[in-house]
Parts: structure tokens; sequence; C-alpha cells
DNA sequence: GGGCGCATGTAATGAGTTACATGATTGA
DNA sequence: TCAATCATGTAACTCATTACATGCGCCC
């Protein structure tokens, strides 16, 4: 592939665990060159403009290989920043805590909906979409749970000034 | 709080969400001191050495009630870097791929069981962890469900061969 | 004809990590 | 007494992003 090829394959397919930006990628490639992991050589198709096409070398698939056992061995937790708002809840009153969550919950259907449109992927790549619903579906009941728990504490309140 | 007790409290309660290392904090905090959003004063309590006590100022809280609501409304979606090596599982043998996803299945579940030993947090950080608890007993499942194709595409393959 | 997408890069900047440097206290 | 933990920071380095720069082809 070349440099645009591989960057737009991994914006479409790899966006769950990377976000790699364009000009990155052709930086990467540089440096995976010099290193030997890859090669590159120029080709033209019809009129457009001139591509750096590169190809994997034995070195590169060794050094991939690897990388890819090791990836597949292991378990490297996915990180939660949405997380970071739910420490500090208490900071903000229940009611507009609650209308957040609301607000959340909004996105996380949005983003559900998204990925379900989303024609089917070739081979496991159509794994890392199950993967990501999934998540998602979890994900919405968890906000769910949330939205109770804070709705259950306002009514909590409600009832002390009551008395 | 002082730099190391921030730092600290970061690395036991918001793991989920971050990954802040200790010199990391301290720059970050001064940063923040030069901005206006934190102000500092040497204490000493008993013998231990000077620390240096921040406290939030009237434009921190504004900075940082802005920054709740906006992580509390919108959905920062997680990053996983554990599917990379799914996107890439046809390039070794389905036994050995299976191999791996075994080892990983350990993993998740010593992740797992890590979480379920730690004593009960106060307030809404309990919440962080009763999420990861839900998140990877999601993924659990969800490795069983790769182990599971994973199985009956080699079963497929033995079938093929003798055939 | 004009805007979008294809296609490649460079330079400045920003952000975070690692390694380094220091020294005191506490508990085994 | 010796290692671990507390406590703070600096400097070099790595890594990635943003903004910039360029130019062609395709389609409306």
């Amino acid at each position: 592939m070349h440099g645009y090829q591989l960057a737009d394959f991994i914006d479409n397919n790899l966006d769950a665990c990377t976000d790699l930006k364009k000009s990155n990628a052709y930086f990467l490639l540089e440096k995976m060159e010099q290193s030997g992991w890859v090669q590159s050589q120029m080709a033209q198709t019809g009129k457009r403009p001139q591509r750096k096409v590169y190809c994997i070398t034995p070195a590169g698939e060794e050094v991939f290989t690897k990388l890819l056992r090791k990836n597949l061995s292991e378990y490297s937790s996915a990180i939660f920043p949405a997380d970071a708002g739910l420490a500090f809840l208490d900071e903000i009153s229940s009611a507009e805590g609650l209308e957040l969550l609301l607000l959340r919950k909004e996105a996380i259907k949005n983003r559900l909906d998204e990925l379900t449109s989303i024609p089917e992927h070739p081979g496991t790549l159509q794994w890392l979409l199950e993967h990501q619903q999934l998540f998602l579906g979890t994900e919405l009941i968890w906000i769910d749970e949330l939205i109770g728990r804070t709705q259950s504490k306002i009514k909590l309140q409600n009832k002390d000034l009551s008395e």
C-alpha cells in the first residue's frame, strides 16, 4: 500500500484501537523504511499523482509477527477517559449531574447507531466492529445504571427536605 | 493535596482513565499554578520533608467545573489497543491464534481477580471500579466468543483436510 | 470554474516518558 | 542497617499533533 491508502485503511478499520493522523503515517512509514522493515518504490496508476508504494521486508515480517503474538497473548486494557468525570460527580448537584448523564446517554446511543449502519467488513475486521457494538451496548446498560443511581439520590434528597 | 499525594490518588483511583507519571504530575501542577488555577504553599507535618501543598483558586474552580460538565455530557470513547491484533489474526495459523487467545483470556481473568480484591472505594470512586468490573466481565464473554470462533475455524480446516 | 478528495510531505509545537539527581523517614 | 517509600524536581528524549505547503484529478 501507499501512505495515504494505509492511513485511510487504519482510519476506516482500526479506528477503535488507534487514532493515526495522516502526517504521522507518512513519518512513521519513513522511519520504518530506515529500520529496514519496509521497502518503497514509486508507482503511478493512470494519470494520478506518483505514489510511494511500500511492501514489507523479511525483517519487517519478523517484527510484525512478534508484535502480533505479543498483542494477542497479552491484554492491554482500554482506557476510559469518560470515567474521569464520574469520580467528581459529587462536585455538582445531583439534578445537574442527571441532566448531563442523560446527554451522555444520547451521545452513546448516537455512536452505537453510527456503528450499526457501517457496512460489514471483510474477515476478522468485522470482529472489531462487533466488539465495539457489544462494548457500546454494555455502556448503555451502565449509563442507565448511573442515571438510576443519580435519580434515587435526588429522591432521597427531596424526602430529606420535606421531613 | 501535595504533588506526591495527588499523583498517588490518581494512581489508586483514576487508573482506569489516565496513566499519570509522578514526574509529570509535578510538572503539570507547576503549569497549573502559572495559569492561576491553583496556589501552593510549603507545609511540614512532623519530621517529614517539606511538601508543596496546593489548593484550587476561583479561576481553577471555573475551569474545573467547565471540564467536568463537558466530560459528563459528552462521550469520549475508550480506545482498545488489544483489538489491533484481532485485525491481523488471519496472518497466523488458527491453532496458534487459539493458543494466544487462551493466554489473553487468562490475562483478563487475572485482571478481573485483581479488581475484585480491591477494597471498596468511597463515594462515586467506587463506581469507577464497578464500571471496570462490568467491562472486564464483558471482555471475558467476548474473548470466549473469539475462542469459539477460532475453534470452529480449526474444526472446519480439519474437516476439509480429511475429505 | 471551483471545491473536494487524493497524495505527499516539512516545521514548529506540544505533551509525556525515562532517566537522572537528591535526600529524608519508616519499618523490617 | 538496609530497603522501601515518601517527596520533589530537572533534562534529554521520544512521540504525536497542528499548521503549513504543494499540486493534480475528478465531478458537479
